[in-house]
Order: structure tokens, then C-alpha cells, then sequence
DNA sequence: TAGATTGTTAATCGATTAACAATC
DNA sequence: TAGATTGTTAATCGATTAACAATC
């Protein structure tokens, strides 16, 4: 158990991982072809086998994976199997859409509170959560062992809030923001970078054109 | 001239563009070295060198690259020279979070009009943006010859409308959904992975435990 | 059995990193 | 000049793809 937990996975792997979970948790067969799976979502058979082989579950020839036992392996291997209590700060548009998004409890994460800075929005409610003043940030981490923090305030906050999470005990960080997060390196950041996203799409229009 | 527009540039390199652009467009400096930019974006400086070159400009021994010869060049490179009119579809949380986010001129893009198929919505405003009915996407298209939709409807009606709009004449979709778009070869898709990327953050989380 | 499908081993491809000469 | 910084060429690394034997 504890050497599968220490392994590395390649990350273009782990990103098409929920791609496939997605995919498994539509279908109603219980076996399951990888190269049916390839064909589905649009990539190569060889790196769906590939991909799936990282989960250790084996298939069968001429049957294909079981379908049960291949959600079960990806969602542990993509820590999804007890869900991931996270605090989410900044409840400003993105940050509601994410509130919005009621599906991420399909993906391993559970948001448990949001918090703002702008007194305004402190006691309101979003979606049924209700908004805690960033001033608690450091005091509730530590009492509810949150590892997990959501930002998506603006970028020029985004450094400081990250600083007081990981005093607070956050070990891992989703940054909304176009900021880059300096962090100690057993810390855990994961950069959602939508003008990235944007700059591949206008590129290679341009290229097309 | 029509050499560069066809050249291909790594996608990696393309990803890291715009976070040079940020950094420059915040700086006053007239030159600035790419060591310099390394240390403040965290990559190594042999990168930002590689990432540059592929913009043409080059800079001068000791002294660095020209500033705002690099942000024309950049803007150049990734089709942000002129902006990009787009279509959004889908008037949701997330929509509205992209709609409310200003930023997005800075990056080439120009939201031009809104979608929804929820006839509670249709004729309202959001952030001044009036929204239109779905069935007037195709005839919207081609009248304002609009090449980019943004897609932010959930999954299920995504092809549908990633086929409307390409019919009509789009020829690039900034996919948010989970859904994987069939579409011909001569259109570029985007896809903004959200589930990928949290993947990503806890798979790793769950190693460094 | 015959053949579809898996899993393994090897080859290819592309991106990152290293080394270093050129130069302002 | 001396030395920081660039740009180029080569080495390394990792991911993708190909080939194929194993097997149900």
C-alpha cells in the first residue's frame, strides 16, 4: 500500500484520468474495452491502456477492464475516494460559479466555507454558504484541519492569503488567480491558468487563418 | 511575413506567454533581462530564453530585451494584436463569471453578445450584456462573422451548439464543459479542464501525505 | 480454435535542461 | 576591458506512439 501511494504518476496521465472516470460513470456495461473507451473521448488506444494501466487493475483480453472495479481504482488513485474538505475564498463571480458547481462533490472536493474580505458580503449567504470574514481564514483552518484552499479573489491578494493558509496547516492550494504562488515545497499549488487556456485557442487560430 | 504566421510553436511555450506579458505589463523598466523574469515567474532563465525566441525578437548582451518591443511581439505571437470577437454561450454561473471578468480585452478577447436557451434569461441583462435566444446563434454568426464561441452550458448540449456554430462559421470553441467536441479537423477546440486540474491538486496531495 | 484485446518492451518524438561560444 | 546576458548547439528527460507476444 504505502510504495502505490509514493509513486509518481505522469501528469499528462493524471489529467486524463477523470475523463475516463467520467466516461465509466455513464456507461451500464460491466466490462468495459479500452479501445471502445479511446474511441469515446477521442485518444489513442495504446494511451488509454497506458493511462489506465497506472491504476494497477488489470483487464482481461477480448473482455476489457471491469468497469466497478476501474472507477474504484481511479478514484483513488486521484485521492477522490474520502472527499477533500477545502475552504474557498473570495466569493466574487468565479468564485460563486464554483459555489454553483454543485458537482465537485463527484470529484473528491467538499467545500466547506467560503470567506471574503469585503465586509458587504460577510454573513451572507451564497448558495447556502454562508460568508466568513478572511480574518478567521487562519483561526478555522486549524480547527477544522482543512488541507485543501480555493482561491479566487483578485491576484494582487492571492500571495498574502496563501502565505496565512499554509501557516494555518493548508497543504494544498487551488489558485484561481493569474498570481505566481510562492510556497515552501512540500506545499501543493495548482495553477488554473484561463489566459493560458485562451493564449493556446488564439494561437493557433492565428496559425489556422 | 506568411512564413512566421505558419509557423508551429510548442504549446508549452505558448502557455507560458501570457504570464511574460502579465509580468512585462506591470514593469517600467525600458529593458529588462531574462534572468530577471525567470526569478520573478519561478521558471529557469534558459526557459524564458527558449519561451522568448520564439516571439523573433531578440534581446542584447547585457542589457536585456526591449519591453515594449516584446509585448507587441508577444501580442503578435498569440493573435492578441487585433481582438478576437467571440460569442458566449450559456448565461450560467460560470458564464456570468467569465462575463464579469473585464480582463479579458487585455487578452484579445472581445465578448460580443450572450446566449441562452432558458427563456427566463433571454432579453435580460448581465454586466450590460443583453442576451439572445440559441436560435438566433447561427444567424448572429454569420451576420457579424463572428470565429470564436465560448461554450458554458452544461455538458450534454454542447455539441449541438459546437455544431450550430460551426456550420454558421465559427472556427474556434473554448470549450468549459466536460463534453468532448467532435468536430473537423480544420477547427481549433480549447478545452478548459477544471476536474483536470483538481486531479492534478489532489492526486498529488495524496502523495505528499 | 480464431481473433480481439491486453500488457510489455522498444522506438520515436518533443520539451526541458545543460553547456558554451558570441557579444554588448 | 571584464563580465553579465544572449542565442545556439547538444544532452537529457519524459511522454507518446509503435510493434508484438501473451492470453482469454
Amino acid at each position: 500500500m504505502k510504495k502505490d501511494e509514493k509513486k509518481i504518476y505522469p501528469l499528462p496521465s493524471i489529467r486524463r484520468l477523470p475523463l475516463y472516470l467520467n466516461y465509466l460513470r455513464k456507461i451500464h456495461e460491466e466490462n468495459i474495452s479500452g479501445t471502445v473507451i479511446a474511441e469515446a473521448l477521442d485518444i489513442l488506444p495504446i494511451q488509454v491502456r497506458k493511462d489506465l494501466a497506472i491504476t494497477n487493475v488489470t483487464g482481461k483480453p477480448k473482455v476489457g477492464f471491469n468497469v466497478k472495479e476501474l472507477k474504484k481504482a481511479i478514484e483513488h488513485c486521484l485521492g477522490w475516494n474520502n472527499l477533500n474538505d477545502a475552504f474557498l475564498i473570495g466569493a466574487g463571480h468565479f468564485g460563486q460559479a464554483l459555489l454553483g458547481y454543485k458537482k465537485f462533490r463527484d470529484h473528491g472536493l467538499n467545500i466547506v466555507a467560503v470567506f471574503d474580505k469585503d465586509e458587504d458580503k460577510v454573513g451572507t449567504d451564497i448558495f447556502g454558504y454562508k460568508i466568513f470574514p478572511v480574518e478567521k481564514l487562519n483561526n478555522l483552518i486549524q480547527r477544522m484541519k482543512v488541507k485543501i484552499g480555493i482561491i479566487t479573489t483578485p491576484g494582487s491578494t492571492a500571495q498574502e492569503l496563501a502565505d496565512t493558509m499554509i501557516e494555518a496547516g493548508v497543504l494544498g492550494i487551488w489558485n484561481f488567480t493569474p498570481a505566481t504562488l510562492n510556497v515552501p515545497e512540500n506545499i501543493v499549488v495548482e495553477n488554473v491558468r484561463l489566459v493560458s487556456s485562451l493564449s493556446v485557442l488564439t494561437s493557433k487560430l492565428k496559425q489556422q487563418i
